[in-house]
DNA sequence: GCACTTTGGCAACAGCGTTGCGAAAGTGGG
DNA sequence: CCCACTTTCGCAACGCTGTTGCCAAAGTGC
């Protein structure tokens, strides 16, 4: 069970600009986030009182008051202890994995994959099935609550309910949410799609609003490659990192200071349009030297290496841009060969990074599936990830 | 006097992760700063008390304390009040820009440039003279200290003394800091900077803390793009925007949600070596298609719309990317063609933002000087705006 | 001139992290 | 085996935060 319970009196009549002021619940939110995340981070390994005191800057004491209610909660439970070091050996806590569960969905272009993960972002369910976007809202709509009910069936249908703090209230576990990642251009913050490319019935179409009549339970929608990137942040990827990925086409996922950057309209890591060669050869959006049209067209040629090269290219104006700390790769293109695309754009990277004399950003295969990072959508803001 | 009284007890051993634990002089402070940003945007129209609550989401009786307190501290002060709607007239506060005051320095190549601002931003004093980097460190921090002592030879010197709480506190009027905004690769955690090119002497050259021992006043040390944006997004331009400066070369400073966003190696809008042409004319850093190198080049031509058109180009990657709200042109060769430069940059905006469909993004010259935002960098974490 | 509205301060309050202190639970030397 | 020491961690009192209830102040409008 989450209740979250103490965002009952948090502000909610938010100011015209972005920033907003702190209450003591939201103080409160804030560290209970905080330690939540450490304990998430530690996983099955588990982390002391003092190492979270340590970590978040705060008293033990007061970590001592935090994890007494996230224990209460259910949330958080003692696991085993470490080795003395010449005293009272550390009690080790560990994050109660049942204590709450998220239901992701990828909805891509004719298949839908929907998981349930736990607290810890662990899969423990999965369903599979095909998808025709062009029978319109309505039939995905039915299909998608189909797939998500038959998943949710084994967790309380209902979420939401605050149970107070009433110690050892440890009862039924909550379905916390469905974060559902699509293509596509959408407003993440009203989880309104804008197109979906040759089904224009699609057009400006509520989908959260929709599914969360429907289903009773709060929903996220969010771009598939920003559920990708958030799901490779939890992971472990900390700091700034881009998520580059090439499939049917080429985007981005952007992860700065651990949190998904958006931008106000969700337009961020618009990547398979940037142009690399001015007056270069026309690509499907109408502009020309893309890189989408150039990587592609590369790949069909059978030239990976080529690809390769335009994709760095392109990585290296984004990596010089935000001064980011990573690159990860991803999509099936590049899981077909994987080492031509990781050390080709590597060498354009480490070639750029030497000339500027410093050190070379890293770039990795991605592993990770888009629905487990839909559910991440759902779980981010118990973890103090929210937005950027 | 700003002796940020809140700030004594806050938690120091922050955390291996960026994100850091919260306690109560934590939250006074954040919400200390929410309420003097708000006095400062207000300018000198003033702003009421209800209206602070409802852009704070504060609590009015919160805001009647705070405020009270920055009364007491001599930050802020009532002036007059507003018509009445039938009750009680509000009345309107104002920040005393008298209560603190910082100095911000330019180091261009060949020019100094040092000002005076108080706690608005507004420039009290100001003082230039040129400047030879090529003279060694040394000459060059005992030139800075000179036009910097000054400057603030007329504010107290000592700064950072805690005067406590006492009301009728508002004594001298105290000099909060020294921020310096210079081009070329360096680090803004430890003012640090890397190279200056052609003067190998400079490399390495721990600039903020000599300045720091010379002058007995905390320093600050940034880029002077991350100095010009910090000072626009302070100058109003709200929310997301790019800072494009075009003069002997080619940079950019990114403001994210009212902050700078400067990466983890201060290398964050490393804008001119983006590569806009697959294989292109060289370009000094070694690569190949840079836009500096073609946006100059066109220039040098005296053809300024192809110029523009490139520029917008790699202006169009960046917004695209990031999902910016507004372009900022600045910089000499912009001042010299202003309104080429925007309708040039504008067109392929435009064009480009007509073929997703969406509202493009409006371009404007930026008007504000590099000294005025590196003293902002000394003011910006009083309003909540320390980094991103 | 009185009723009403609106502003904003005083006082009591609940809840946050902090401090002081002591119990619990180990290690290690005699 | 026992005792001194170290380290962990909870209980209790505390200071300070924003919040709530209430009332004085200061206007408008009939």
């Amino acid at each position: 069970m989450v209740g979250r319970p103490g965002a009952a009196s948090a502000p909610v009549t938010a100011g015209t600009s972005g920033v907003v002021g702190a209450n003591l619940p939201a103080l409160r939110s804030h560290n209970m986030a905080l330690v939540l995340d450490l304990l998430r981070t530690a996983g099955s390994e588990g982390i002391s009182r003092l190492e979270l005191a340590e970590r978040t800057g705060l008293t033990p004491q007061a970590v001592s008051k935090i994890t007494a209610r996230l224990r209460a909660d259910g949330l958080a439970a003692e696991a085993g202890r470490r080795a003395s070091t010449g005293g009272k050996p550390r009690t080790v806590l560990r994050l109660v994995p049942e204590a709450g569960h998220a239901v992701g969905l990828h909805l891509d272009r004719d298949e839908l994959r929907a998981v349930l993960v736990d607290l810890t972002g662990a899969v423990v369910a999965e369903e599979r099935t095909s998808l025709d976007l062009g029978a319109g809202p309505d039939a995905v709509v039915a299909a998608v609550a189909r797939e998500a009910g038959a998943l949710t069936g084994r967790v309380a249908p209902h979420c939401g309910v605050p149970h107070g703090w009433a110690p050892g209230g440890r009862g039924t576990d909550a379905l916390l949410g469905i974060g559902v990642a699509l293509p596509g251009p959408l407003d993440h913050t009203r989880g309104v799609l804008h197109r979906v490319t040759g089904f224009p019935e699609w057009d400006g179409f509520p989908l959260r609003d929709a599914l969360a009549r429907r289903l009773g339970v709060p929903v996220v929608v969010d771009k598939d490659t920003n559920a990708a990137a958030l799901g490779l942040a939890v992971d472990g990827a900390g700091g700034s990192f881009a998520y580059l990925y090439l499939g049917t086409g080429l985007g981005a996922g952007l992860v700065i200071g651990g949190t998904v950057h958006r931008g106000a309209r969700t337009g961020a890591g618009e990547f398979g349009h940037q142009v690399v060669q001015l007056d270069g050869p026309p690509c499907g959006c109408g502009n020309r030297g893309c890189v989408e049209a150039l990587c592609l067209a590369a790949v069909a040629r059978g030239e990976v290496d080529e690809a390769a090269r335009v994709l760095g290219t392109a990585a290296g104006n984004l990596v010089a841009l935000l001064d980011i700390d990573l690159v990860l790769l991803g999509g099936r293109t590049v899981t077909a060969a994987p080492d031509a695309f990781v050390s080709g754009v590597a060498a354009v990277l480490d070639e750029r990074a030497r000339r500027v004399g410093q050190a070379a950003v890293p770039v990795r295969v991605a592993s990770g599936g888009v629905a487990e990072g839909a559910a991440q959508l759902v779980l981010a803001p118990l973890f103090g990830r929210a937005d950027g």
